[in-house]
DNA sequence: AATGAATGAGATTTCATTCAT
DNA sequence: CATGAATGAAATCTCATTCAT
C-alpha cells in the first residue's frame, strides 16, 4: 500500500515501516493540534526519527497528511467488510454494516474529525485521491443497502442519498461528538438512528397532513 | 453585538463599521484559502484598512475566526426564524424551517465547510462559544418539531437525534458538495431527505424482518 | 535607480537607503565568502538591520545579488563618462576613457571578480538584465574608440573586438590580481597594455614572417 | 595524476578509474549547474556509483572541485604542446600555440567558465594549488613567445603582459560567448586578435598623436 | 570496497504583532 | 484613530557527511 505518494529509499519493508512510524505520529499530533500547529520537528520526534528523515519517505509535509487521510480511510475499508458476515441475509449484512461503519468511526473519532478539517488542506489533485477513496469505502455500505432494496426490504429511495445519510450519521458521533458524547452511548445513538431512518417519524396524521400540503403544491 | 472580543476603540458605531469590514474581507478569504493560509496582511488589505488597525479591533488572529464564525452563526439565527409564517400550523412551520435552514447553509456554503475547519483552531474558550452558539441555532429547528411532535404529528423520537439529523442533512450539502452538485439540485436533494425521514426506508417485508431480528436479541 | 527589484515598501526615499544599506553589505559579503556561503542573516547582521526586513525590499535572496551587481555596473557607467574633459580631441578622450575604465575597475577589484563569479547564479532573465548593462556600460568605451577611427587616428579594425580588448585588460587587472600585484602598479599595467596595442608588437622582421606565413594559405 | 588529493583506498588503478568517474560526472554538473547547486547526490548518481563511495576518494564536496579544476588545467596543459610542430621556426611556432590555446580553450568553454566561478570557493591553499597550475600552463605560452622576441621577430614588450593578454583573449571568448557567439566564428575572433596585437591599432597619423601627447607628460 | 539510510545543522522565507509617527 | 515599517521567532526543507551492514 505505498500509494503514489513517492519515496527515495528502495527497501519497500523499511518504507513500510517508516512510514507506518511517521503515520502514527503525525496522526496523533495532527489529530490534537491540527495540521498546521503541528511541525515536521514534533513529527519526527514522537516517531523517534531525524526531522530530514522525514524527507526521504515523503515529498512535503503535505504528502505525510495524505498519508495519513489515506491510512484512516483504509481502516474503513479493511474494517467494514470484515464486519460483514458473508453468506446471510442482506437484511442482517446491512445491520451489520451501518453498525460496523459506526463503530469504525468511533475508534478513529479523532481521526475523521481530522480528515473534516484538513482534507481542504490538501492541493487539488492530491484532494481528488482522498474523495475517490472516500467514494469506495462509501460504495461498500451501498452495496449492502443496494440489495436489501433489491431483497424487497427497503424502499427504492435514490442509493445515493440514503447511504451519505447513514455516513453522515456515523461521521456526525465524531464531528458533534462535544454534544451526544453526555447524551448517548454510542450503540443508543446508532440505534436511534436506526429507528429514524427506519421507520420514519411522521404518524398517521402526520402522514395526512403530509398528504395534504403535498397537493396543494 | 460585540461579544465579548474587546476593541481599544470607543466609539461603538465605528468599532460596528470596521469590524464588519474585517469580518467581511477575512470570511471570503478564510473560505478560499483557509485560516492558516490567510494573512492579516491579505484581510488588511480586502478591508481596505492597515495590518496595524486591525490589532484595535480585535487582540488576535483567532479574534477575527471567532468572529467570523460567530457571524455566519448568527446568519443562520437570523434568517430560519425569518422564513417561518408565524400562526400556521406546526406541521408547514416545521416544512419551512427545514427548508429554510438548508437554504440558509447552501447561501452559506463556504462559510459552513469553514466552521467545520476552523473551530477547531479556536482555543477552548473560544471554541465553547461557537458550539453554544450552535446550540441556540438548533434550539430553532428542536421547536418547531417539538411541537410537531406535541401537535401528534410525529412520533415521539428522540428531539436532539431528530433535530442533528436535520442540521447534518443541510450541512452534509455543504461538505459533500463536490459529491452532491453534479447529482441533485439543492431542491431535490432537501425533498429526498424528508421523504426519507418522514417515512422512513422500511417496506412491509422490511419491517417483518426487522421485528424478526430485534426478538433474536 | 529602483530598477524592476519590486519592494513592498512605497516610500522611496526609504526604500533609496535600505537598499543602499542592503547593497552595501551584501557587496562587502558576496565578495569576501561569495554569493551561496554569504547568508540573509549575515547581510541584516552587517547591515543594521532585521533578516525579515530584507524581504520587504527584495523578494530573493537572488534579488540581492542582482541589485548588488547592477550598482557596481552603475559605478562603471557613472564614473567613466565623468572622466572623459567633453569637447577634447577624441585622442585624448580615447586615453581617458582607457584609464579611467581601469581605474574604477580598481577600485570595485572585488565586486568585478565577484560579478565574473555569481553572474551566473542569476535566473535566466536577471542574467540578461546584467549582460544589458555590461554592453550599455561598452558603449561608452566604444563610443570614443569609434571616433578615433573616424578622425583617422586608429585603425578601421572591428569595434567589438577592440572594445572588449580593452574592457578585458581592465577585468584582468581585477581576475588576475593575485598575479599582477606583486609585479605591476595599476599604471604600469595600463601603459604597458596601451603601448601593446596602440604599436603591436611585430618587429620589421616579425610583419615581413606575418606576409611570409599569410601567402601560403 | 593523484595529486595531494587523499584517498583511503589502496589500489591505484581502481582510484584512478573512480576518480575518472567522478571527475567526468562532476565537471558536466558543476559546469551545467554551479558548484554550490550540485549535490554530491547528483554526481554519485551521474558517476554511477554511490554518495558513500566518493569519500573514499575524496575527503570533501570540495576537493572535488579541486579535481575537477586541476583536470581542466591539465587538458590545457596536455594538448597546447601537443600542437606545437617541434623544431619549426618560432614565429610558426607562435601562431600555433595561441590558436592551439584558442582551440582548446573552446572545446572546454563551459569549464573554463567553470574555473572563473568556482576557484574563489576553494580553501587558500586549494586554491594556491591551481593558481600555480594555471602559471605552469602560461609558461607553454611564455616559452614561445619569448622565442619569438629574441629570433627578433617581436619587440621585447613584458613577456607577462602579452602572455596574459593572449590567454585572456582566449578565456574572454569562454566568459563573453554569450556576446560573441552571434558575432564571430572562434577563427574569426582569434585571427582579428592576432591582427591587433601583431600590428596596433595605431594609423600613422594616430602615432604622431601618440607622440605628441607623451611629450606632454 | 561499496551501499544507501540516517543524521542534524543550517538556510531561506513568512508573518503575527508592535510601535513610532 | 490610523498607518505601515520593523521585528524576530519559527517552520520547512536541503544536503554534506557518517556509519552500520
Amino acid at each position: 500500500m505505498g500509494y503514489e505518494v513517492k519515496s527515495s529509499v528502495e527497501d519497500s519493508d523499511l518504507v513500510e515501516k517508516r512510514r507506518g512510524q511517521i503515520v502514527a505520529a503525525a496522526t496523533k499530533l495532527f489529530s490534537q493540534h491540527g495540521f498546521f500547529r503541528t511541525t515536521i520537528k514534533d513529527i519526527a520526534g514522537l516517531a523517534g526519527i531525524s526531522q530530514g528523515l522525514i524527507y526521504q519517505y515523503v515529498s512535503d509535509k503535505e504528502d505525510v497528511l495524505l498519508l495519513v487521510l489515506l491510512d484512516v480511510l483504509d481502516g474503513y475499508q479493511r474494517e467494514v467488510p470484515a464486519a460483514l458476515s458473508p453468506g446471510t441475509d442482506p437484511f442482517a449484512r446491512c445491520l451489520d454494516a451501518i453498525r460496523a461503519y459506526a463503530k469504525v468511526v468511533d475508534k478513529r473519532r479523532k481521526a475523521t474529525v481530522l480528515a473534516y478539517r484538513s482534507t481542504q488542506s490538501l492541493s487539488e489533485n492530491r484532494r481528488a485521491i482522498i474523495q475517490n477513496r472516500e467514494l469506495e469505502t462509501n460504495q461498500i455500505l451501498a452495496g449492502v443497502i443496494g440489495e436489501c432494496i433489491e431483497a424487497g426490504y427497503l424502499r427504492a429511495v435514490n442509493l445515493d442519498i440514503l447511504t451519505y445519510q447513514i455516513v453522515m450519521m456515523a461521521h456526525a458521533w465524531a464531528l458533534k461528538h462535544w454534544f451526544f458524547k453526555s447524551r448517548f452511548s454510542l450503540d443508543e445513538y446508532v440505534e436511534h438512528h436506526i429507528d429514524l431512518v427506519f421507520h420514519g417519524v411522521l404518524t398517521e396524521t402526520g402522514r395526512a397532513q403530509w398528504e395534504a400540503t403535498r397537493k396543494k403544491t
